[in-house]
DNA sequence: ACTTAACTTAAAGTTAACTTTAACTTATAT
DNA sequence: ATATAAGTTAAAGTTAACTTTAAGTTAAGT
């Protein structure tokens, strides 16, 4: 099975245009041409999957042309591969753990507004959390 | 308590440029002055905590500048400001769940990477994986 | 008192990641 | 057959979010 520029586009939910320009950065080795046309076939899946979760985490293109160049030199480069994929593993993480905290966040402002709306003013819980001097403190009241 | 523009910029992890970019936007609303200079008071940090979220969840200046105009017209704009929040707090989740499927993806070169590094070539485990044509596929091999 | 560091604004500069344009070729549909 | 749609490249343009610069004022340390 083959596809064309704007299938995989649009599985991808982005821009042919796009695609072109990550081709043009070296993030789509191995691509096939037909009449000057690329042609994805199914093995440029396993790569594309993966340089959609690299776009996902935001990893800087110029990183992600490093890891193809390395997946390129073949089996001498395994070792650096592995450990750019535990560094990405753990920015994952730390995202999660970062996104895990905004949301705690948005809760209590979820909370917040609901006790508002209710009252019909900010004033019944404007002062419902002790406001250190700190970003990092976390204050969610329990219904 | 009053905290320098420094003070609060080292607190927040950026540049005190970038602080000041952020107030010529009008993301820091009531923010008072000493001879000219930003002076940071507990009350400020309320809506800095805030503000770091939304950063993080790359929420547009544009659209935070918007919230900050409701908040600004008081307790007639409560419910517009609920649904913003509502809005960013699915966000959030969407945002956490993709996350989470690319660090399955991470996980997997985890293993990939550990055993063509154990077996000294690619060749193993290239095919391990059946790569139909979609990237939605979640194939996560049991250790 | 004097030097150095930190603050100020307005405006220009930077960067990454696309996105559009122009000029062209090839494929698909009627 | 012929129009329309989709593909191509190279180069220029766009956008958001800072970041730097220049020229100046104010505060803090010795």
């Amino acid at each position: 099975m083959t596809y064309s520029i704007k299938e995989v586009a649009d599985m991808m939910n982005v821009e042919p245009s796009t695609l072109r320009y990550y081709d043009s950065m070296g993030l789509l080795p191995g691509v096939k041409r037909v009449n000057g046309r690329r042609v994805f076939e199914d093995k440029d899946f396993k790569w594309l999957r993966v340089l959609n979760c690299m776009k996902k985490i935001n990893m800087p293109i110029d990183k992600i042309r490093a890891y193809v160049k390395l997946a390129e030199k073949g089996d001498s480069t395994l070792q650096e591969r592995f450990d750019m994929i535990l560094e990405q593993k753990q920015i994952v993480l730390d995202q999660i753990a970062e996104l895990k905290d905004c949301l705690k966040e948005f809760e209590y402002k979820e909370w917040y507004y609901t006790e508002a709306i209710k009252a019909g003013t900010e004033k019944v819980v404007e002062n419902v959390t002790t406001c250190s001097p700190t970003l990092e403190v976390d204050t969610i009241p329990k219904k």
